[in-house]
RNA sequence: GGCCCCUUGGCGGAACCGGUAGACGCAGCGGACUUAAAAUCCGCUGGCCCGAUCGGGCCGUCCGGGUUCGACUCCCGGAGGGGCCA
């Protein structure tokens, strides 16, 4: 029996795709474009399964679009920055460039065995100068318009490994490579005023229709924007005011205390004539600040000793609200001050609760008691009617703060103010792989842009990992400069990017990564840009997909682009996961360490004993149930992995990985095979005119092939591919029980082998390529137009309707598409079973809904 | 704690606007081919029940209610799982 030989067949068809220059891109704007993105890889040594899901998602896309007439851009290359990079290097004593540089070798060499449309001439490495080169010179630019700053910042530093962390680095409170405990410490950082477009960025969310509604809301929560006020509480017996913002001003006449974040600037300036506070101070910043762990821990504040004036006086608390450094007030968020109302907030509560303050309820719930209200252990958040409010009992707590706020505004004490929880991005990281930011510290000039004609700063490639902390503050000559101002000795910046810097415009860049003098050119991006279609890990919802949305804007502001957004659409897959094996001793086995014996139960290779099957989780080293791509790509070929990753799984659903599931596409891969090739004798030569179909099973297959071709079209639209692969395999199914008798049947058994065999060509490209030749073709099907549906043929002639009896199916009619309700009604009433359901009757209801199902309700 | 999403056979999943629930596949069972095995091909496959067979009945989409001629689909309440923000 004849097998498909993919090794040979994959080799073959990648060599004349390369010939052939099939998936080059050029701009042309007397075309239509179409650009498909997957997100680009972090070369971390190989790919791994959610690699190829990526990349088969995008590449179907790619070439149903280009084979439907789209001018296509399909680029791929290498996120290189990052602190894996230097793990290996400290770890294994290799150059973190080396490293990069070899494992691009390695992902390139499998990726390109995946058979994708690529146009492999645009790739890049973001670690190239010739790419930061130009990040380099747009930052400057952005400094220019005041897009990037300096400012002192907490952050949280590793004592040890001597150097800031990300928070997802920090895990329990301690650095996650280290172990040790992380400090907070007072940095100055590099940042991009992303806030400056919080609005726009927000507001825009909504006009990104084809992206997922999940991480639409996501970026909305992550923006959090908040409406509210800043009201002023000035401080009995001194200059200054507590500037505090609330989302509840309507609350105000509730309040019982202040309280100011512990780095509020007057909370450390009180602390330097208090040590007990300087202590309190001191103990709150070491356990961190971040929203979470506040969150968790005991709310507790020290009691300054002054005391702040309600603006609200003489009605509000008219003795003056105590002022309290608390350990949960965020100096990031707001003002870094609150005032309390402990009835209608559950923090100020446990707080109140804990220093024995008043709680007094000014918000009354629609069906309470206004005498007998009284707050418990719970904080009142809902709608209802103010009370204890002066000139604000009765309304609503909308009304309310409308009212507030107006009367604040008018005695200037406040003013309404809306606040974001989005924070500006710090950029700065101390670290050697990535890119250097380009300035210079001049004792005498200050902050100094490196000149144009300087860039790029490179890195130095003599660099020393032996000890911690950044080699670039101990490399002997990268650090000292003369100022570019003054030419006195100066200090370069040793801080490199974050790496979602180079992330957040690569898109642009592959529109022409050739330019040498422009990050991009303005006719290529102007054609190309935005992307279609983007297609990636639901990980990167909010920070990537952000920060390019903000960068795209400011590269706009620059002059770099006309546009405000970068993907047009975006399709966010979902993860692949495997069974997980433990063994007797709770150690994790790898799915080559176990098989199943006889009885079908899973035990051990080494030693036959049973091992535990734990739950099915994500792909993980840690959990040792990862399997190799190129494993799979070597024993089935790159096409059998390419359909299961399309098979039975929506795309964006997690994909669990089985071994039933790879036999299984490469057992019909192997069908394919042989139902063309069992039928190359029948068949007329290609480009025989097409007979009408003259008996019933010619009719029926030539309908099953135009419809067929546009289902198939409708769901590969909508990102349904296993039900494209459903379609197509049930396609299958029918041509095998086809049996042509005389010409025409042949003639329309070749034209439902060439769709079929056409519509496979994104999902398994070198199977179809050569099943296609073998049909006698000529020009390759990577060339070929995209099978187009005969709409005449798209509908079956009969139909099958229901009939029910109050609901519940009793009958079914097969009659011509079309009837008359009329007719469809007679014949139901007229159908032996509905008319024993009947016993002489009349129905007191016939509803009919044409071509679909009959109801007879008695 | 708030907001959002999900829950369909042994399993992955179909079912478009409320109109024949379970497409397609996996696993399983029975059969053919074979000395045998693999591969391949054919048939069956939600549960319970009646019936010699063709056939027929009842139940069934997490649970409870509702709307409707008709509900996997819409509404209300609940349970379980997941995500985001706290």
């Amino acid at each position: 029996m004849s097998r498909y030989p993919f090794r040979a067949s994959e080799q073959k068809w990648q060599r004349i795709w390369e010939e052939r220059r099939c998936f080059e891109a050029r701009t042309d704007p007397s075309r239509p474009k179409y650009y498909v993105l997957e997100m680009f890889p972090y070369p971390s040594g190989r790919i791994h399964m959610g690699h190829v899901r990526n990349y088969t998602l995008g590449d179907v896309v790619a070439r149903v679009k280009r084979r439907q007439g789209f001018n296509v851009l399909h680029p791929m290359g290498w996120d290189a920055f990052g602190l894996p990079a230097e793990n290996a290097a400290i770890q294994k004593g290799v150059h973190p460039a080396e490293w990069t540089w070899a494992n691009i070798r390695e992902m390139r060499e499998q990726i390109k065995a995946m058979g994708c449309s690529l146009d492999w001439r645009r790739e890049f490495a973001t670690c190239d100068p010739a790419y930061y080169k130009h990040e380099q010179a747009m930052f400057l630019d952005m400094m220019e318009r005041g897009l990037v700053y300096r400012k002192e910042s907490w952050v949280n530093w590793d004592p040890v490994d001597q150097t800031v962390l990300a928070n997802e680095q920090v895990i329990d409170g301690r650095g996650w490579r280290s172990g040790a405990p992380v400090e907070r410490r007072k940095l100055s950082q590099w940042f991009f005023r992303i806030t400056a477009y919080a609005e726009e960025l927000l507001e825009a969310i909504d006009r990104l229709e084809r992206w997922p509604e999940k991480v639409r809301l996501m970026q909305k929560n992550w923006i959090g924007r908040s409406e509210g006020a800043r009201v002023r509480f000035p401080i009995d017996g001194r200059e200054e005011a507590i500037e505090v913002f609330t989302t509840r001003p309507d609350t105000l006449f509730g309040a019982s205390f202040l309280a100011l974040a512990p780095d509020h600037p007057l909370a450390q300036k009180l602390a330097e004539e208090n040590p007990d506070l300087a202590a309190f101070i001191a103990e709150c910043l070491r356990t961190g600040m971040s929203e979470e762990v506040i969150e968790k821990a005991e709310k507790k504040g020290f009691d300054t000793g002054l005391r702040g004036r309600h603006p609200l006086a003489p009605w509000g608390a008219p003795d003056g609200l105590p002022i309290y450094v608390a350990n949960f007030v965020l100096m990031d968020y707001g003002t870094g001050a609150i005032f309390g109302c402990p009835a209608h907030d559950q923090r100020d509560l446990e707080f109140a609760r804990r220093y024995g303050l008043p709680v007094r309820p000014v918000v009354l719930p629609p069906d309470a008691d206004p005498a007998r209200f009284s707050i418990g252990e719970e904080a009142y958040l809902g709608d209802g009617r103010l009370v204890n409010s002066a000139f604000l009992d009765g309304l609503g707590v909308e009304e309310a703060k409308r009212k507030v706020i107006a009367w604040l505004e008018e005695h200037g004490l406040g003013k309404r103010e809306i606040t974001y929880r989005l924070r500006d991005w710090g950029v700065s990281r101390q670290r050697y792989w990535g890119c250097p930011i380009p300035v210079v510290h001049c004792e005498h000039c200050g902050i100094v842009p490196v000149p144009r004609e300087q860039l790029p700063v490179t890195l130095p490639q003599d660099v020393d990992f032996s000890k911690p902390g950044n080699p670039l503050e101990r490399h002997p000559t990268f650090r000292h400069v003369d100022c570019p101002a003054c030419g006195r000795p100066a200090r370069r910046e040793t801080d490199t990017f974050d790496t979602f810097v180079e992330s957040s415009w690569y898109f642009a860049r592959f529109c022409s990564p050739w330019a040498e003098n422009a990050p991009f050119l303005r006719e290529d991006v102007d054609y190309w840009l935005p992307v279609d279609q983007y297609i990636g890990g639901v990980e990167h919802a909010v920070l990537h997909l952000l920060y390019s949305r903000f960068f795209t804007r400011a590269m706009s502001a620059c002059g770099y682009l006309d546009l405000d957004e970068p993907f047009a659409g975006l399709f966010t897959q979902g993860m692949i996961t495997h069974r997980t094996f433990r063994d007797a001793e709770g150690r994790w086995l790898t799915p080559e360490e176990v098989r199943r014996d006889e009885s079908g139960r899973w035990v051990a290779v080494a030693d036959g004993r049973p091992v535990e099957v734990g739950r099915v989780e994500k792909m993980s080293k840690s959990r040792m149930n990862v399997v190799d791509p190129t494993s799979i790509m070597e024993a089935y070929g790159a096409d059998t992995a390419r359909l299961f990753m399309l098979s039975d799984s929506p795309p964006d659903r997690d994909l669990e990985w089985t071994d039933a599931g790879i036999d299984g596409a490469w057992r019909y891969l192997n069908r394919l095979w042989r139902l063309v090739d069992e039928r190359l004798g029948l068949l007329p030569p290609p480009g025989t005119p097409l007979p009408e179909p003259h008996t019933p099973a010619e009719r029926e297959l030539k309908r099953w092939t135009h419809r067929t071709i546009a289902r198939v079209r409708d769901e590969l639209e909508r990102f349904h591919f296993n039900k494209a692969v459903a379609l197509l395999r049930e396609f299958s199914n029918h041509i095998e029980g086809f049996r042509p008798e005389g010409e025409s049947g042949r003639a329309l058994l070749r034209e439902a082998l060439e769709a079929l065999v056409g519509m496979l060509e994104p999902m398994v490209p070198h199977l179809a390529e050569e099943l296609w030749e073998r049909l006698g073709h000529r020009r390759i099907l990577a060339e070929t137009p995209w099978p187009e549906a005969d709409e005449a043929w798209t509908v079956a002639e009969t139909v099958r309707i229901a009939v029910q009896v109050n609901g519940r199916r009793r009958a079914e009619l097969e009659l011509p598409r079309g009837c008359s309700e009329e007719e469809v009604r007679r014949r139901a009433l007229e159908e032996p079973r509905i008319r024993r359901f009947l016993e002489g009757r009349e129905p007191r209801r016939v509803i009919v809904v044409p071509d679909r199902i009959v109801n007879v309700v008695l």
